[in-house]
DNA sequence: ACAAGTCGGTTGTATTTACAACAGAAAGGA
DNA sequence: TCCTTTCTGTTGTAAATACAACCGACTTGT
């Protein structure tokens, strides 16, 4: 557990933690590190959660599938990131969305109770760690809000010119890569894989962009 | 100000704290109450924000307005909801939406820094509101993965159905109210006005539902 | 190297939606 | 009360999307 105590140092619940205090938090806060294979389930839909999650290797989707198969992709998770945060909250519901492992990943497991409990004991940082979590879930709130930004436009083309430039504010470059390939892009974007990629191939003949696989510039 | 303590006391972020604790706890917040008349902003997208916004009285709408006219509305507060939480953390950007005033209202704001650092005098029950605080953030963030949902079907029809009744599980009741007139029930699921106006009533004439004005019956 | 599977692009058709325009009912103001 | 405005439903047409089917390029595993 402690071989991944510099990864969680750059994550944002850790922000400002020295590498010993996150060594003593880990057992303070009663961390527990899983394993989990590409393709198996992190979490499942219908389950209940008490833990607040952070991803310290790999890389996770948030998604759901309906009766008939469609699939709908809520976002991507990768390294350092927090989540399932929204449902760790003792009158949440169940879980909405399946988290899944898109390659071999490790997931640290905190209890939410001793998170917001600040402990009177040596957890100097605990403070601070509340304080986090309460910007992360913020930061979070504000990139479903802008998720929804894009969901909300009518048209294939102005939700996907919507999401890549505001991939391209975020890695402030005009060239930018995106977690996706075509069908989980259509997918998180909640359109029509192969309308989609018309759309693109449009968008590129009318050199409003460029794209090989999922690297695109913007022009 | 002293007259909304009462409605505080039932909100979210002061559940569990007595009206004398309340009281107490409004000038050591630094409390203040803003009065806006119908029509008036709120919040108006750019601005920067650094308090937490609860609704004593009236009623708003989060919206967004394009350089075309077109609205897309992003959720309905009514009294004793707070909102702006997302925004207020130091690090987040400017606002997304407007806030928008559908009645005369009056809105607590809450410096978030005053919230969030704990103070050393008499509040017993900062370290609850801190907590709340959370807990309500994390519902705000459950409520916009469902309005994801909502916004992640693909027909006019789906959205419909799967907006009304997660609004009649709320509920608890096959009769339903929605804050929303048929304009803003469009803006808000991102369709159009006529068609959803005509799909509501295919859906009435299949005998799915019946409905008068915003008050809506499943069968 | 081969076979199977994945991925991205293309096309045609049926369905759905957006847009515009209009009309009756209801609500609000003078 | 009358006039104006807002709200809701209706219709027709143009545009956009979903769906299905197919192909070639590329990957993966044996």
């Amino acid at each position: 557990m402690k071989e991944f105590v510099p990864v969680l140092k750059r994550t944002k619940l850790f922000s400002g933690v020295g590498e010993d205090d996150i060594g003593v938090m880990l057992s303070c806060l009663g961390a527990r590190l899983l394993f989990f294979k590409k393709g198996e389930y992190v979490l499942r839909q219908g389950e209940h959660l008490s833990d607040i999650l952070v991803l310290a290797e790999g890389s996770l989707h948030i998604q759901k599938d309906d009766y008939w198969g469609n699939r709908s992709i809520l976002g991507h998770i990768g390294i350092g990131e927090i989540f399932g945060e929204a449902y760790a909250a003792p009158e949440s519901g169940m879980l909405l969305n399946d988290v899944i492992a898109l390659e071999n990943s490790s997931v640290f497991f905190f209890d939410v109770k001793r998170i917001i409990t600040t402990c009177s004991s040596a957890c100097r940082f605990h403070t601070l760690v509340v304080q986090n979590l309460f910007f992360a879930i913020s930061e979070k709130n504000r990139s479903l809000v802008q998720k929804l930004d894009y969901m909300s436009r009518r048209t294939t083309r102005e939700k996907l010119l919507s999401y890549l430039s505001e991939v391209a504010k975020k890695q402030n470059s005009p060239y930018i890569t995106i977690p996706f390939n075509r069908q989980q892009l259509a997918d998180y974007l909640s359109v029509d894989r192969s309308a989609m990629s018309n759309e693109l191939c449009k968008m590129r003949d009318e050199g409003l962009l460029e794209f090989e696989k999922n690297r695109f510039k913007l022009l």
